[in-house]
DNA sequence: CACTCCCGCCAATTA
DNA sequence: TAATTGGCGGGAGTG
């Protein structure tokens, strides 16, 4: 069907007959497509001279497609094998070979593999995410659109979107000019100020409602006009702007993707709807909503939804209102950008703090005109006058030069806001005031399961229960996996783990695995401190790397970028995660239900719990965590960060973590043992490890009380683990280490909880009982920890609930290191025969777990919570059974 | 049926 | 005028 193929199979049309020869021939020879050699290369090496393999190549050398999905292939190979059905190639396949194709192609490329965000990776993966400042890449249309073998109308959608934030600028006709996520941060960090100015208001004052409600009516009135002279003056391109007329770039899905990602970074709950939003950008380009502006409005969103998944910024949840539930995406990005961003930024070659430099670099552009140039940064955010109703909130922000102008354009965003607000319920009725106050964020109802939803862990894995391991594992685990494996390493690395060690929760860099050890080890102690301190190095480091982008990882784990190496190596264990990906997803805390009775009372409540929580695993994790911290406890952060944050630590720790894992496990059992979950490409940022082995006391554990912390991550420790006791709380400690593996036992839980309220110790996930009660097992290091964690944790658990409990982390820490290592290889043992039962436990586990129900939900969230968007990716939700 | 969103027509812009 | 960009919405694929 496309073109590019046909190009090809035209000249090729002896193919058919001659199957493999020939096609590695051609595949080898680029004649059209000189890029495509390399990856053909590429995939030979995996698949040794099977039938099939030459097959495989042919249709590689076919289509990029096929490229891509073997790719993927190698990645998840578990689920691979199931999809190779899937493989599109077969249309082109079936031509050349009907005989072989066979299975695989025979399916017909599947509209999802030609989905804007599976293109949207494959473009993302030919570039470095953090290109070096001195290269500078530049981007051909035409090229890029034969290689990915796809109309080029479908790059500009893509090339545009990356545009708005500045990953790529124009440099020419048919050039652009890749500029990676260096400035990411800093372009986000500029939307967001912008978008506070604009819509600011409206979310801060969220609960506020109607308050807002008045005061952006009135601002409307006022603003409005303004705002609607200037069509979207937005960041993009105020300036030059002049530039070309507004007209149609104006309309640009370059300033809707600016002022969609806006509406995340300041809606508090980091969630829009799909509707809320088209109806705020529609507003500010048009008063009048007709239907059918809505629907294309909506249409676009998508498209823009779609890259912005890609670059895993956003991961698309449902939002249960009243009406219903309804499409909506959540921002999994980097919440705070000043100061990752300068750490980043160090990080990054260039100086360049500004996209601007890299612009420079590009040149051209600049002065070329003002298209290129809607992008530069000032420009582009920077608006003239600031408004007044926007500046007494957001006054206390410093004032620029920029917000001046944004002003005005945020005074149209707020009019929008307020107008879609008032929209929203004219149209609901009236129901949803609350909600409809924000119309961006949606609240996280408490209901709303979808991102709530998914975000539970308890839900996900009731044995594993999310909160306590996460917190405990974190600790243990975090630092064990990096530790053990590779002391080098593991430092640098450690660092992030060892921030989980000193907090309860440990957040997993969302591309990267997250495993569970069995045990930390010494690390987790010592450095609970340092880590923290190292944490905020590494993490600004890893993040550096993935975090201004959060969630890239996925991207890069086949791109080439800098952070995926690790993650690649662990194909295993992600695929295996993969097939239960969504699972991963549940981890959210969020509304986290676990209290389920209070989840509904106060979404908002409901969700800081666990977000509290994580915040704080966050703050460890992040070099700005005490503040974040702190922040969060004041004020709950939105699931996202929550998950944003994980997904930042995750990407240092999982790498090594999981490696680390799953070198020990390796040995036998590494699919069995872990499940990984995966977001999928990029989707969400967490992944995590179950093992699949794991005692289901263990886990059952940390699912009982843990529900309440929900974190973001957890892990499991393998089997073996289980064998070893898990952690939990100390008090549950004992009885897990006494428990068998099947014994989830509500018993367990119970202990857990108990002891829980009693102390703010994080939990722990350790392995056996080695984890004392709150006795402290542990030797001296604990108290250090301790105080911290205590504090943070504490917090949240009061108030999340009696259910979450913090294990004393010196207890975690020795315990766990020892437990950990030693028997882990024993134990690991499980095998897939085992694993079976695991997952019955992880979903089923008995309504003894802790919140049965909110597990549930969980689960049936979770099953279904796949995105479209990882559908796409292909990472199917199969589970193992 | 609702949600997604691919596809490509065709207009606006640019060269 | 030709080529490049990209708005737009029909309608198909999915669930």
């Amino acid at each position: 069907e496309n073109i590019y193929d046909r190009s090809r199979m035209a000249p090729k049309t002896p193919i058919k007959n001659e199957p493999i020869d020939l096609s590695k021939q051609k595949g080898c020879t680029p004649e059209r497509n000189p890029i495509t050699p390399v990856k053909i290369i590429d995939r030979p090496q995996p698949d040794p001279w099977t039938p099939t393999t030459n097959l495989k190549i042919l249709v590689s050398a076919a289509s990029p497609d096929m490229r891509d999905r073997e790719k993927k292939k190698e990645l998840f190979r578990p689920i691979e094998n199931n999809e190779q059905s899937d493989t599109p190639d077969s249309l082109q396949y079936d031509i050349v070979d009907d005989s072989t194709v066979d299975e695989f192609e025979k399916q017909r490329p599947s509209r999802k593999q030609k989905s804007l965000g599976l293109l949207c990776q494959k473009f993302l993966a030919r570039y470095p995410n953090y290109p070096l400042s001195t290269e500078k890449t530049t981007i051909s249309l035409d090229e890029v659109a034969s290689i990915l073998g796809v109309e080029r109308r479908r790059i500009y959608d893509i090339v545009n979107v990356l545009e708005s934030l500045h990953l790529v600028s124009r440099v020419a006709k048919n050039q652009y000019c890749w500029h990676g996520r260096h400035n990411l941060s800093q372009t986000l960090k500029t939307l967001q100020e912008a978008g506070e100015l604009q819509y600011g208001e409206l979310m801060t004052s969220q609960h506020k409602e109607q308050d807002l409600e008045y005061k952006f009516g009135e601002r409307k009135k006022e603003t409005i006009p303004d705002s609607q002279d200037r069509p979207l003056l937005d960041f993009s391109e105020p300036d030059c702007t002049s530039a070309s007329a507004n007209s149609r770039k104006d309309k640009s899905l370059r300033i809707m993707s600016q002022k969609f990602v806006m509406l995340f970074l300041v809606s508090k709950t980091k969630i829009v709807t799909l509707d809320i939003a088209a109806k705020i950008l529609i507003e500010e380009t048009q008063d009048t909503v007709d239907h059918s502006k809505f629907k294309t409005k909506v249409r676009r969103l998508y498209d823009i939804a779609n890259v912005l998944t890609s670059l895993g910024l956003i991961k698309k949840v449902h939002v249960t209102e009243e009406r219903g539930r309804k499409p909506a995406f959540k921002w999994i990005g980097p919440v705070e950008f000043p100061e990752k961003a300068d750490e980043l930024r160090g990080h990054s070659p260039a100086s360049d703090p500004l996209p601007e430099t890299q612009r420079g670099a590009c040149a051209p552009y600049q002065t070329s005109a003002t298209e290129k140039q809607r992008f530069t940064r000032h420009s582009s955010f920077s608006s003239a006058q600031p408004c007044e109703a926007t500046r007494r909130k957001v006054s206390s922000e410093p004032s620029s030069p920029r917000q001046e102008r944004q002003d005005e354009n945020c005074s149209k965003m707020i009019n929008l806001a307020a107008v879609c607000r008032q929209k929203m319920e004219e149209d609901t009725g009236s129901a949803k005031n609350s909600n409809i106050s924000l119309p961006f964020s949606l609240l996280p109802v408490p209901g709303d399961s979808d991102f709530c939803v998914n975000p539970l862990p308890q839900a996900v894995l009731p044995v594993v229960q999310a909160d306590v391991p996460s917190f405990s594992l974190p600790n243990g685990i975090g630092s064990q996996a990096s530790h053990p494996p590779t002391p080098a390493a593991s430092k640098t690395e450690n660092g992030k783990p060892a921030l989980v060690p000193n907090q309860p929760f440990l957040c997993f860099p969302s591309s990267s695995l997250f495993m569970l050890c069995g045990g930390l080890q010494e690390n987790n102690l010592s450095e609970p401190l340092p880590t923290a301190g190292d944490l905020g190095n590494r993490s600004a480091e890893a993040q550096a790397a993935v975090a201004p982008s959060v969630c890239q990882k996925r991207s890069s784990h086949r791109c080439s970028s800098p952070s995926a190496p690790v993650d690649d190596e662990e194909p295993a264990a992600k695929k295996q995660t993969l097939e239960h990906s969504d699972l991963p997803l549940s981890l959210v805390v969020p509304k986290k239900p676990s209290e389920s009775s209070k989840a509904e009372s106060s979404p908002g409540s409901g969700c800081s719990d666990a977000v509290h929580i994580e915040t704080n695993h966050l703050d460890l994790a992040s070099p700005a965590a005490p503040e974040m911290a702190n922040k969060e406890s004041a004020k709950p952060l939105d699931c996202q960060e929550q998950e944003k944050q994980s997904q930042n630590k995750d990407p240092d720790e999982p790498s090594p973590g999981s490696e680390h894992i799953s070198k020990e496990n390796a040995s036998q059992p590494f699919q069995p043992q872990y499940l990984y979950v995966q977001p999928t490409a990029g989707l969400s940022s967490f992944n995590f490890l179950f093992s699949a082995n794991q005692a289901p006391g263990a886990i059952s554990l940390a699912a009982n009380q843990l529900p309440s912390l929900s974190v973001p991550c957890v892990m499991v420790p393998s089997a073996a683990l289980a064998s070893f006791p898990l952690v939990c709380s100390p008090s549950f400690t004992s009885p897990l280490s006494s428990v068998p593996d099947g014994s989830f036992s509500a018993a367990a839980s119970t202990n857990f909880s108990v002891s829980s309220l009693a102390s703010t110790t994080p939990v722990l996930i350790s392995t056996t009982a080695v984890v004392t009660p709150k006795v402290s097992p542990t030797p001296s290091v604990d108290p250090q920890q301790p105080a911290h964690p205590a504090l943070h944790l504490s917090p949240v658990l009061t108030r999340s609930c009696s259910a979450v409990k913090l294990d004393s982390p010196v207890c975690m820490g020795h315990p766990v290191t020892l437990l950990k290592l030693q028997q882990p290889s024993s134990a690991p043992l499980t095998p897939k025969s085992i694993r079976p039962a695991h997952h019955e436990a992880f979903f089923k586990t008995p309504g003894s777990l802790g919140d049965p129900v909110a597990w549930k939900k969980n689960e049936g969230n979770q099953t279904r919570s796949a995105s479209s968007v990882q559908r796409r990716l292909e990472i199917s939700s199969t589970s193992p059974d």
